[in-house]
DNA sequence: GTCTATATCGAGATAGAC
DNA sequence: GTCTATCTCGATATAGAC
């Protein structure tokens, strides 16, 4: 860590997340990181042995993001309540990466999925799923939710996914910002139960 | 039309659909065509002449499939509320598939708009959920819903591709089944004002 | 119309000099 | 650790026999 050779792995994995969330995992080559890079093909292999030894470090690298913005969230307020409608908003802050490419959760795991011969992917496939879930759920307990958590984070999740992919096939901002707004409306009302 | 070359036309697009639907676009070669169909690989430039081609006769078949669907909603009821429903609970007459590959318009859709290259895709691209989108508005048009037709209309896709989007990831027959009887449910609140 | 053989290119991956 | 040269394979696409 803090060496020469993490610096230039870590601008691999900067690069492929990336390239990863705006041409997709099989559609980005080692020449598109390369020239992103400026570090030649062959080079890769010293730090990581397959393509998808870098696609588990991108996700790796996902996982650390989406925990920094969580962190961050959790930092801003303790109110469980502000801190989901923080989550909810999070696609605004992103909007226009949002609107060309989508969710970079949700369209690498859509992609992924279809993936039948490896079984990294199906392993840290949710991996960034599982971790805003339970985020989610964490912050519903103290809502006194605990029991309809899970399904409250699923549905989150869904609808947020939802208006994403419509936003971004359409690139529609007008929808994107209506949506956020009524799932606002509709964390309101199915919390206050 | 009808003629013994039409036929196997056919045969390569109807591989085509299913091989782009359970692997991707990208992860389907014409190999993989010609395995499932026994029509040799350079057979297929006597029909197309590109593998976009393919892709273009993919989503006109996809777009005659759903117009079919929705054909049978219309003639199974005239009520538009009916209708509605029966668009929704669509995902489950498909259930397996999708679990396993989830939406045939949603996957592929949000596969081709990272494709930045070609023009085609762009432009076929929303085909399918233009039609859909259409006829929801009809549907809401009748209940006297003209003036919130396209948001909701959008709403509902919305709101379906996420469901379908999450039951796959997690392969969650149960979450399918549960988040189709609260659109259901969403259905009639929406419109009974 | 149908099929085989082949061209061409770019992908992931390797070997070995420095 | 870093870089160049190269291997191998599979992809789309073409040529031309039958």
């Amino acid at each position: 860590m803090g060496t020469k050779g993490s610096a230039n792995r870590q601008r691999i994995v900067d690069a492929a997340d990336h390239l990863f969330y705006s041409r997709g995992y099989n559609q980005t080559s080692f020449s598109d990181i390369s020239d992103e890079t400026g570090i030649p093909r062959g080079n890769f292999y010293y730090y990581f042995k397959t393509k998808e030894d870098i696609l588990a470090a991108v996700v790796d690298a996902r996982v650390g993001e989406f925990k920094a913005v969580l962190k961050n969230c959790e930092e801003a307020t303790s109110d469980p309540m502000q801190r989901l409608h923080a989550l909810a908003q999070l696609p605004l802050q992103h909007e226009t990466q949002v609107l060309q490419y989508g969710c970079p959760i949700g369209s690498l795991s859509s992609e992924l999925v279809k993936e039948q011969d490896t079984e990294i992917s199906q392993v840290r496939l949710t991996a960034v799923f599982d971790l805003l879930k339970s985020w989610i759920i964490e912050q519903l307990d103290k809502l006194g939710q605990s029991s309809r958590g899970d399904d409250i984070a699923k549905d989150l999740l869904a609808r947020m996914q939802g208006i994403i992919l419509i936003a971004n096939v359409y690139n529609d901002a007008p929808f994107l910002h209506r949506s956020v707004n009524d799932l606002q409306s509709w964390l309101n009302q199915t919390l206050s139960n």
